[in-house]
DNA sequence: TTGCTCCTCACGTCACGTGAGGTGGC
DNA sequence: TTGCTCCTCACGTCACGTGAGGTGGC
């Protein structure tokens, strides 16, 4: 009969988890004296410790561990238990790669830069929505604003006029393939409730309205500041996306957090915009 | 002003987060009534929670991330725990690599024996000891009975002749670095204290003492029942290690942890003796 | 008035590590 | 008697999830 602290050699485990094995249950000792408590481990113990600490260190957790050893287990529940921590563990090191990556990119964009990089670009999902629309093509970048404004502007109207309340920002979606300043296929819209979307048919709106299905992956930035800096952080998200080995697979979006783009005829000179590209990894 | 819950929505982060980042002061929302206790969030509140999601989802806690956003940390002390990080996801990587590895062995064991497996095979360090010893050559595999009882039976009454406690079991090392059944260079010992091994020197003792380093890397497993299965175990451990792209890098032990393997003078018939094979990765 | 949203505790999670305070055996 | 080993609580860890019980605004 061994005393704790020589059966926790033997083990190389400490006495603490030997004696939360005896708690849980999974490992009682042999023998525990009545007067002084004392635990005393046989040798043949040993066996069942070292399988408990080789399943252990391949990612059971010990109830897991304790099904395993309670051989109310078939041999095909054991083989199930172990695919599955077969393909969480190859989860569990596709993610790490992914953290590796960002990591590394985090750490080119400080080498480059030699400070803390201006976007945070994550990926999300998003949920569908409705929304209310205009859709025109802008000659050139440089005219937007004007298009924009006069778009919300019959929007904003048109919703008055029909007695629909946005229950979301207004966005704009640039439905171009590739990078362009002219030109521009630019779609302006306002979320609003689905319940509301047939009041557009029955009323023969000007505007079109568009259910937007969700999207699973959504590469994303939040930027700041003034509207004519929205270009530089397009361009960083673009960039971004080739560098990670995604491809676009929608449209980009802009959406206005900070609230509608023109007040009293002019933009707004600071602004909280989200973009949002929809991606898919490259195989 | 965003109320908590349009806040979370568009951070895609729980209530629940909010409130905790709040609590531990991470990210305190821009305004909180005074009469309900309310959290008001302002829009750009938002890139700083997405940099708290974005530096979470690489690896760091919450108490790195608010080192990270409450800047008194210099570019050279965000690369460093950038570097840090990247190092650590490595070796995670690298981790769970082997745990895939050992999953994947244990279902092919399954697989082949259609049950589970005989031999758990580990992988420890071991503590360096000293011991006395005798070595000899034993010309035939089914002569180890005899020539071990008669080495131990020797260093038994020598440590009993100059007063020696053994501290340890019985270990019996082989030193041919095949798998041979003839001829077999073995050394049998006893585990002492090393205080005592100057006792040998001043003596003149028949026994050689030695001292055996600690090793980092020792596969071993953990065999019981009669002394004629060992065999097998050892070719289990051999073929395991070979598998798994390790090499040999140390002398074969075997440690008699049930207890001297003779009793008078003949073997005992049921033992629970563990064998360790010291080993280096094959790069 | 009824939902819906918000609030503050406070327990639970997982596998132990780490004292505190005390006892048993050589 | 002094170390050394053993014992039993019980708090702490980490980042929230999940109720319980109650309130505010439309």
């Amino acid at each position: 009969m061994l005393k704790i602290g020589d059966f926790s050699k033997l083990g190389k485990v400490s006495i603490r988890m030997l004696r939360h094995y005896d708690q849980i249950g999974i490992l009682k000792p042999a023998h525990i004296d009545y007067y002084t408590g004392y635990r005393g481990y046989s040798i043949d113990q040993l066996p069942r410790l070292n399988r408990i600490i080789f399943l252990k260190e391949i990612g059971f957790s010990l109830s897991e561990v304790m099904k395993f050893l309670d051989n109310h287990l078939s041999v095909d529940d054991m083989k199930s238990m172990l695919i599955k921590r077969q393909k969480d563990i190859e989860n569990e090191i596709i993610m790490a790669q992914v953290s590796l990556k960002r990591v590394e990119q985090r750490l080119n964009s400080i080498q480059s830069e030699g400070e803390s990089p201006k976007y945070d670009i994550n990926i999300k999902k998003t949920e569908s929505f409705a929304y209310a629309c205009h859709r025109t093509i802008v000659p050139h970048m440089y005219q937007m604003d004007f298009y924009c404004f006069d778009m919300y502007d019959k929007i904003y109207k048109e919703l008055n006029k029909i007695n629909v309340t946005p229950i979301g920002p207004e966005i704009t979606m640039y439905y171009n393939e590739e990078y362009t300043e002219t030109n521009l296929d630019v779609e302006a819209g306002i979320i609003i409730p689905l319940s509301s979307m047939q009041k557009f048919m029955t009323q023969e709106s000007i505007l079109k309205t568009r259910l937007i299905a969700e999207e699973e992956n959504v590469a994303f930035t939040v930027y700041s500041g003034p509207f004519d800096g929205l270009e530089r952080a397009i361009i960083e998200l673009l960039t971004w996306i080739e560098v990670n080995d995604y491809s676009i697979n929608g449209t980009i979006r802009e959406i206005h957090l900070s609230g509608p783009a023109h007040l009293n005829d002019k933009v707004v000179e600071s602004a909280i915009i989200e973009l949002q590209i929809p991606i898919s990894k490259i195989k």
